[in-house]
DNA sequence: TCAATAGTGTCTTTTAGACATTATATG
DNA sequence: CATATAATGTCTAAAAGACACTATTGA
């Protein structure tokens, strides 16, 4: 609010509990995976959920989801991207009361390590969009949708796809980033072409990666470029 | 949160003030406007504040974006476009307490009534951004840039342009939405191509629009078409 | 008539997609 | 050797930008 103050007819005006849920995303073995923790009210027992916590008096919205993080699958990434994807309140999205939810999406890159906490899990988001994984408590499963479009989308014209590797990478690598998010194979030449021609995107780091065990040709190493933005943007195929 | 019952130690986790902000956008005499309202409270005498609500307890979101603009600025635009910018959530953002406050975009037709309160106004966003024409209450002045930006962004990659004219339109209307949002000149029969190419932004419709003052050639007019995104997308120029 | 805006066409540059070719590794 | 991946080059099609030219109005 804040335009004006409470009028005295705003009598249903309340305080709510506001939340915030964190939909991590990272890739393994090609795919992309959602981090989901099992949450241990009884009433959800077989459920999954986003890693969440209330937000503190003290404490702002990106401490929040850190702090969630932290707790609920022992990950603490500081360097990861953290971006705010959206809030969802309505009126009875969570049955023990009214609850606006803060929702983040964050990456981080393929080989950080797994969740520390036994009731943490990473999952197979085109297996999860199947319904055939988990089933989602309250009304998560319209969060990761959100949270999955938003990534596919920040893919095309930002340099956000760098937020799945680890510096140095392979353009192999970022290549393997943008099919498993997109879920769509990718012309290696076409999409090195892009890259390097992209300005601000990548920029060349010292040194060769070893071939993988089929063999082939060691890869040239690159580092994150200073841009944020792509010129060009690097379109998905329709 | 929801993932997990309060824990014994969470003592600290208390509920927040939630409010809705709306930054309303519309186009006059070629430049983009910006609905401002006047708070009330004495302390804030001479600044202007985004309308705001406090989130009542049967109400969702979207609900307090329409009654902020009701109330504050005499504004019932069921079919405005309307959409969550982000919510803003840093510990001391408002000086009486911790608020909450998910901020909206709301874009409406260049024709529509101009607000009906006293105390609403439209400000000239090109002004705002330097600084000279009205200083705004709370983080307000945050908001706003973050607005201006999504609008901006909209333009390339959705048919989100044709929210600002009311059908039906001309493409030269269409074309006065995205000068005065991206604050260039563009080339008319470019932009014509890019409009008319891409699939589905506009579709023709019956008669032609009368000319200016100034004479000229009737225009032809056009309707929404279906399509949300763009294909190709329209994007601006560097 | 001229000025103004709408609409069409054309040329060039840029970018994307398909795909051949060469380079360098493993087995 | 065959196979796999990296890296470069080439051709074509799509799209963007610059801009000439025609069409139809008001003054």
């Amino acid at each position: 609010m804040n335009a004006q103050a409470p009028r005295s007819a705003s009598a249903r005006v309340s305080t709510c509990a506001v939340a915030v849920d964190v939909a991590l995303m990272t890739i393994r073995d090609g795919a992309l995976q959602l981090l989901l923790v099992e949450p241990d009210a009884p009433r959800l027992q077989g459920l999954w959920a986003l890693p969440g916590r209330r937000v503190r008096d003290d404490e702002n919205l990106d401490a929040t989801a850190h702090r969630a993080l932290a707790e609920l699958a022992g990950i603490s990434a500081p360097d990861a991207h953290l971006e705010q994807l959206r809030t969802y309140g309505e009126v009875s999205r969570d049955p023990r009361g009214r609850v606006v939810s803060v929702a983040y999406l964050a990456l981080t890159p393929t080989t950080q390590e797994p969740p520390a906490t036994a009731n943490a899990r990473l999952f197979d988001v085109e297996r999860l969009r199947a319904g055939g994984d988990a089933e989602l408590a309250y009304d998560h499963g319209r969060i990761v949708p959100d949270a999955l479009e938003r990534a596919r989308s920040k893919l095309e014209y930002t340099a956000l796809g760098t937020a799945f590797v680890e510096e140095p990478f392979t353009l192999g690598e970022l290549r393997g980033v943008y099919e498993a998010v997109w879920g769509v194979a990718l012309d290696p030449a076409n999409f090195r072409r892009k890259v390097v021609t992209a300005h601000g995107f990548v920029e060349p780091a010292e040194g060769r990666a070893a071939p993988g065990p089929g063999g082939g040709r060691p890869a040239k190493l690159y580092r994150r470029g200073g841009a944020q933005r792509l010129h060009p943007a690097m379109l998905r195929p329709e």
